[in-house]
RNA sequence: GGGCCCAUAGCUCAGUGGCAGAGCGCCGCCUUUGCAAGGCGGAGGCCCUGGGUUCAAAUCCCAGUGGGUCCA
């Protein structure tokens, strides 16, 4: 088993005079040019050096550092790439959020998939962590949203040649390192000061050996070179426990903190007032916090001090107050008290910073993916300016860092917070009635509030615990928040999730492996119908065979478009395909018949379904089009099936659309169709793919692959693998059916195309005459047709309740047929009235308000009585219709004063009634 | 993608299988008045939709629709 010690004995610290020497404190191995040295240099084993003393020669602002950076690799040949996206899963799907610049590169470039597409690079890439969310503003180092400024190079083995898409060694480990000290050097550091520590790095199935570079205390680099793959066989065991072996590629993967260099090179108490000085000040003043000389001094040691100490939760944090109110020599409360407001204020900078990156790039809030990071950012945001008494609006705070960052959309994102703070404000209203209720209930009971009750109204109502604090204190209700509240909360979540059955895609991947990828002829000509092929292998299912062949003019199920339908012909037999997938580049054709492996083969598809499947694929693309124009650069595809008969669009969109949206969608959609401009396809290199459109071509997915499918349709270009008509003229006609919103954030279009759309509003036009037809009258009166014949239907139920009660009254003023029998002094009335239920009841009510006792039998609907007793008789009505229903085979009950029932056997009825002067005789003595 | 919660009068919500309710708002009358208000009466309900269980469903079960919320 080899160790990676070797691998750090570099050629430049060799020619440099550094020394590897280990840290006295941590033990660590590190590299230095001062051989006096005795601790590593990195916190805890020492301290910062560098608060109110800048390590650098020139204090630099963000943007002049950014600057600094990325031109002196420009310098040194990087070609310098524009920062991606923050949404990391517009262009690759297992993670939400870009968190460092190497993510732009991962999978397929670092894989050796595709090319980067620049070698080597040179980025500063916005990156949001959430997991640091807690402690931005309490360690004066801790943000959620930075930039990772970075270079990198990817390199393939010599003896590989090209199985991968870059060759050969641009640069490695020595020249990674000398990068970094000139860095250092010419920004005027201490090279004496500079400490290069070993450090492997281990994550997501990589692995490698990495340096942490350290100057005056603060980690400002890390240089990874990531050169290792999980393999059990391996040689190289990490500090992970798994073994690891040599990949054919090796990536120069490095991480500058900008907001660090910044720090460095200006020597303020915390990173935040080194980045964004003005909000820091604005907030402060919006705030209106202000210290006395002896205060700012307080506030100014212990932010010296907190970034100083080595934590890493929030825990830490409250016990490490305690130890600086300790040498501060103040109360622990008071310092609390002093730099409390100060920490949400650093917190509420960073926030609106992740949130202007978030919204910038056109995140919707929403209660999904990362529409939901954005939505729990800007809610915790809103509460940290609540808290701090910032009143500035969420949505001025936002775009102040908006406008930093040179955003050009900041009236949507204004435009978004707004929408979305008032979203939490409702949120919170609703919440707090609750609340409220709950309180009010416990306080009466003298109880605390139940955890449980605080975990559901935190997970089904989105309150947080210290606001049912708050409000339960003004009804003098008692709160026990729970330490492990969070864990309860995350232990409703584990429930195990759908066991997929994936055994049979195994089997057949394996079986599939020796298959050449069958020809896509539909790409060659999106227009033919018929062609000729061969049978390489046939399998047979539980129900009927696929079909494998060479080549195929049938598409396959994808991109949300369904399978063609047809025939495959052979000599004797004709077999029709149902269904068509591609799993790894072979096409099987789903088939009710065996045409025989080796047999050539007619194929046919069903043309009329391929024309309709690509009439609504091409308007898939018109309508997202025309959305984007209608609704705003925000609006992305969230998913998108095409049918025969309609197709649906689901976009991203922060409010429901307007019927007059609706319209103008349609109308924009309709000229692009009649400007009849040319759907053309062209594959085309995914670098130059994403340089020239960006990643916006990513609607409908992300594909594989160093080359992709481009459609241009008039102005729109999407990444598709889908058949497309050849001019948007072909689509016909597209007609918007209907809108929905399909979950918070995420709004449906459904539509028409071509004939699809003349059927469709025939349909609707057809249930309108029949309408017309039914209220006999034009279709233009329907809407108020219907409007009087639904008044006037209300209006007569009512009439009728009233007849029904009159009627009652009527009948138990003795015009009915009822027979009175006397009850030992009081007077009850035993009726048989073949009425619904509510007629039963009415004259019930009717007799008792004669102080009569009421049993009414009903045979019209099965056997049903109602028993009404008044206040002044002591029969227990309940009873009495126990015992009749028992007679008619079914059961009953109620209040002692009015009780219904009933049972199937109408023919007992007669007898029961008969019975009843005597059940009511008993039970009265009972 | 998954979990949980909710849907009843114009609004906010009660209603644990047995007659559809409260507060606010609305209308009318009365009292009082500088204003605020107070008293009495009234109108206003496809209890989200569709199935099921039951003698009986706003209520229980299933499915759907709509909304909310938490998590990945």
């Amino acid at each position: 088993m080899s160790d990676l010690e070797e691998e750090y004995r570099l050629d430049y610290f060799a020619e440099n005079g550094f020394h590897r020497l280990e840290c006295q404190s941590c033990g660590a191995a590190f590299w230095t040019r001062d051989e006096s040295r005795e601790t590593c240099g990195e916190p805890p084993c020492a301290e910062y050096g560098f608060i109110d003393d800048p390590g650098f020669e020139e204090e630099h602002t963000l943007e002049e550092m950014r600057e600094a950076f990325l031109s002196f690799f420009e310098e040194r040949d990087h070609e310098r790439i524009d920062p991606y996206p923050i949404a990391a899963n517009r262009w690759r799907d297992d993670v939400l959020l870009t968190q460092a610049s190497i993510y732009d590169f991962q999978p397929l470039v670092t894989s050796g998939t595709t090319p980067p597409p620049a070698n080597p690079l040179t980025i500063s890439q916005p990156c949001i962590r959430m997991q640091d969310i807690d402690n931005v503003g309490k360690t004066g180092r801790h943000t959620m949203a930075f930039e990772m400024m970075a270079h990198h190079a990817f390199n393939a083995r010599e003896e590989v040649d090209d199985e991968y898409a870059y060759e050969g060694e641009v640069y490695w480990k020595s020249e990674t390192v000398q990068y970094c000290d000139e860095l250092l050097a010419e920004l005027g550091a201490d090279p004496e000061g500079v400490t290069y520590i070993e450090d492997p790095w281990v994550g997501g199935g990589n692995a490698g050996p990495a340096i942490e570079v350290i100057y005056k205390g603060l980690e400002l680099a890390t240089l990874v070179f990531m050169s290792l793959e999980q393999d059990p066989e391996g040689d190289y065991e990490m500090k992970d426990g798994n073994t690891y072996s040599k990949m054919d590629t090796y990536v120069v993967d490095t991480g500058y903190g900008l907001e660090r260099w910044t720090w460095m090179s200006q020597g303020t108490p915390t990173v935040y007032e080194a980045v964004y000085p003005e909000m820091i000040d604005f907030l402060k003043d919006n705030a209106g916090i202000e210290y006395t000389d002896e205060e700012a001094a307080i506030v100014h040691d212990a932010a010296r001090m907190s970034g100083n100490l080595d934590i890493d939760d929030v825990d830490d944090v409250e016990a490490a107050r305690g130890d600086i109110a300790d040498e501060l020599g103040v109360d622990v409360d008071e310092l609390r008290e002093l730099v409390e407001p100060l920490e949400d204020i650093y917190a509420i900078a960073d926030h609106c910073r992740a949130l202007a990156y978030m919204f910038g790039d056109e995140i919707v809030p929403s209660n999904v993916g990362t529409g939901y990071l954005a939505r729990f950012v800007l809610r915790k945001t809103k509460r940290l300016c609540d808290n701090a008494g910032v009143d500035a609006p969420l949505d001025e705070l936002v775009d102040m860092q908006a406008d930093r960052l040179g955003y050009e959309n900041r009236d949507t994102i204004r435009d978004v917070v707004r929408t979305e703070v008032e979203k939490y404000r409702e949120t919170l209203e609703r919440g707090s009635r609750r609340v409220e209720q709950l309180a009010e209930e416990y306080a009466g009971r003298d109880e605390p509030i139940p955890t449980d009750d605080l975990v559901e109204l935190y997970d089904s109502h989105g309150i947080q615990p210290d606001m049912v604090e708050e409000i339960a204190e003004d009804y003098g209700a008692a709160v026990d928040v729970p330490d492990d509240f969070h864990a309860q909360v995350v232990e409703r979540h584990t429930e195990s999730a759908d066991e997929t059955d994936e055994e049979e895609a195994d089997l057949d991947r394996e079986r599939l492996a020796d298959l050449p990828e069958t020809e896509r002829l539909y790409y060659e000509d999106q227009n033919r119908l018929e062609f000729e092929a061969m049978v390489l292998e046939v399998i047979e299912r539980e129900e009927g065979y696929d079909v494998v062949l060479d080549q195929t003019m049938f598409y396959p199920e994808g991109g949300g478009q369904p399978a063609d339908h047809g025939t495959l012909s052979a000599e004797d037999v004709t077999a029709n395909v149902t269904d068509v997938q591609r799993v790894d580049g072979v096409v099987l054709h789903r088939a009710d018949e065996d045409p025989g492996t080796g047999e050539f083969v007619r194929g046919q598809v069903d043309g009329t379904r391929r024309r309709r499947l690509m009439r609504h694929h091409t308007a898939t693309h018109i309508v997202g089009h025309a959305a984007r124009q209608v609704l705003g650069e925000h609006i992305r595809q969230a998913g998108a099936q095409k049918h025969v008969d309609s197709a649906r669009l689901d976009v991203k969109h922060y409010e429901s659309i307007t019927r007059e949206q609706v319209e103008k969608i349609e109308r924009i959609a309709n000229e692009m169709v009649m400007d009849n401009a040319p759907v053309s396809q062209e594959w085309i290199d995914r670098n130059e793919a994403e340089a020239e459109h960006g990643f916006d071509i990513y609607q409908g997915g992300i594909p594989g692959g160093e080359q992709i499918r481009l459609i241009h349709t008039d102005e729109d270009t999407q990444a598709c693998g889908g058949t497309h008509v050849s001019r948007t003229g072909d689509v016909g006609a597209i007609k918007l059916l209907g809108t929905e919103r399909i979950q918070d954030g995420v709004v449906r279009l459904t539509y028409a195309a071509g004939d699809a759309a003349i059927e469709a509003t025939q349909r609707t036009e057809r249930a309108l005459d029949e309408a017309a037809d039914v209220l006999d009258v034009a279709p233009e009166e329907v809407p108020e047709t219907a409007r009087r014949f639904f008044d006037e239907w209300k209006e007569r139920g009512k009439q009728i309740e009233d007849l029904k009660e009159e009627l009652a009254a009527v009948r138990a003023s003795g015009g009915g047929a009822g027979e009175e029998v006397d009850v030992d002094g009081t007077t009850a009335v035993v009726q048989r009235l073949d009425a619904d239920m509510d007629e039963l009841r009415a004259t019930a009510n009717a007799l008792v308000e004669e102080e009569k006792v009421a049993v009414i039998g009903s045979g019209a609907d099965g056997a049903k009585f109602v028993v009404a007793v008044p206040d002044s008789v002591s029969i227990n009505a309940g009873d009495v219709v126990g015992e009749l229903a028992g007679r008619v085979g079914g059961g009953g009950g109620g209040p002692p004063d009015f009780a219904q029932g009933g049972g199937p056997d109408t023919d007992a009825l007669a007898d029961a009634l008969e019975d009843a002067p005597d059940i009511l005789r008993q039970l009265q003595n009972a």
